[in-house]
DNA sequence: CGATAACTGTATCCGGCGGACACTTGGTGT
DNA sequence: ACACCAAGTGTCCGCCGGATACAGTTATCG
């Protein structure tokens, strides 16, 4: 076990977490029933994270708040990694209901969905990253998208590709606007505006290095308050596809 | 010191580290002449990082490959959170100088200068998630992509927007394709094709619940292999700048 | 009814971060 | 020239989190 740690997995964790993640455990029938559940743990493990940040799940805070000791989260898991993963799958929850309307309406509503989520639980964004086992809520989701986009002619590969782009889009959005914990426990969020005005901040010291930048900062602050980068995003990204799907079309 | 851990800063963290990064450190004459330096350490980290993962960058670690004890590290860095702060930035390195050309042939080049980065230091999505304290290299790289956009008569907002777009466009698609580190310390690289193998694989057992994902994959595993995932989003979101930036000119 | 499987708790190891404090080094003031 | 003292370094230690071993307890099956 040399450089297992943390957000690592090796193969023999995803295995397991695949099985946890994929129901395939079948609780047996012998000994006293389990005082807890893979979802009861999962969603203190949740709570604690989304009121205090990833970094206050412990094992020993996670049983302290069910009224456990440590270990017995070990029946259940078999170590904090699967337990991470068995977090995400939970956290995602079921895939979004799209409503009626073209790719365009669909994957808008899709992406604004993956933006609430990643509002509701910031932490996923810091444990979604690098090779993981995927569960069926994740699946779920992508499955949603590729859903939208499947009448419009593009072909498997784009469409996979597409999706990819819409969600690294709010990803890396989501992660410019979150917001650490503070250590009341209370959520600082960023509004855009902020983020700018720290840059804004930067730039009063260093600005001369900085042309370009101070130029843009200065006329989007100046500019007032559109704060809608998820939108302009979107907007570009979907004209972007809208053009390959005319071209396939044709 | 509640809630303070790991990848999370406090505001005096960032105030040192902000000093480190910035270089407002003026060093003091008396004493003896320090052995390390900030930037020897950083490198040593970065190697460490590098070559077998963050979660084996410790101070003992980095100390051990210097040949220094844990503690002599402390006296240049406040703690590990300011390490790695300093970190990024040295990483990063100096921002790329982007051939003459259009817009489109600049902003190309920088997305595919900082693909090259996130393959060389994988940990660097890791670790460039939620507020942090920006170093001049960072700061210096989205100039140069805000340097690129200037003269295309986008207003200071939306070339800020148009590079957050692509860069979340990047590092998403880094996060799919990179890499844990085994615990040898060689890194299994997982390609586009990988990947999609992968998918393939749950879906063959689950592929009933998401009928529009198996077709895609389908297609795109037989499709063949045009692993060009990168390029694919990166002319989706140009093709949909151009049209923005044709329409403000008009 | 006892054997057995399964859950929980206690004690313990390991390793990482960071602090306390003593020791060493080498400029600086007198 | 010498003492002083700031600054760098090393040793020991406390704390905490993950993970294991093992004993104690509970409920089902033979």
């Amino acid at each position: 076990m040399a450089a297992k740690k943390d957000g690592e997995f090796g193969p023999k964790d995803q295995a397991s977490a695949m099985e946890l993640l994929w129901g395939a455990v079948g609780r047996p029938t012998r000994g006293p029933k389990p005082a807890l559940s893979t979802e009861r743990i999962a969603r203190a493990a949740i709570d604690i994270a989304d009121a205090e940040g990833l970094a206050m799940v412990s094992m020993q805070r996670v049983a302290a708040d069910l009224d456990f000791t440590k270990m017995s989260l070990y029946r259940y898991f078999p170590g904090k990694t699967e337990l991470i993963a068995f977090m995400i799958d939970t956290a995602l929850g079921e895939p979004p209901a799209l409503g009626e309307g073209g790719w365009r309406a669909k994957l808008g509503e899709w992406a604004r969905q993956c933006w609430v989520v990643y509002q509701r639980h910031p932490w996923l964004l810091q444990v979604t990253v690098g090779q993981r086992a995927v569960g069926p809520n994740e699946l779920g989701w992508m499955e949603c998208a590729v859903e939208a986009l499947a009448p419009t002619g593009l072909d498997g590969a784009e469409q996979l590709d597409a999706v990819v782009l819409v969600t690294g889009h709010v990803r890396n959005l989501a992660q410019q606007v979150l917001t650490t914990v503070t250590p009341a426990g209370v959520r600082a969020g960023s509004t855009e505006g902020e983020l700018i005005s720290v840059l804004a901040g930067l730039l009063v010291r260093h600005g001369e290095r900085f042309p370009a930048l101070t130029t843009a900062v200065a006329s989007a602050a100046a500019g007032s308050a559109q704060d809608d980068a998820l939108d302009f995003g979107l907007n570009r990204i979907f004209d972007g596809l809208e053009l390959l799907i005319a071209a396939r079309s044709k």
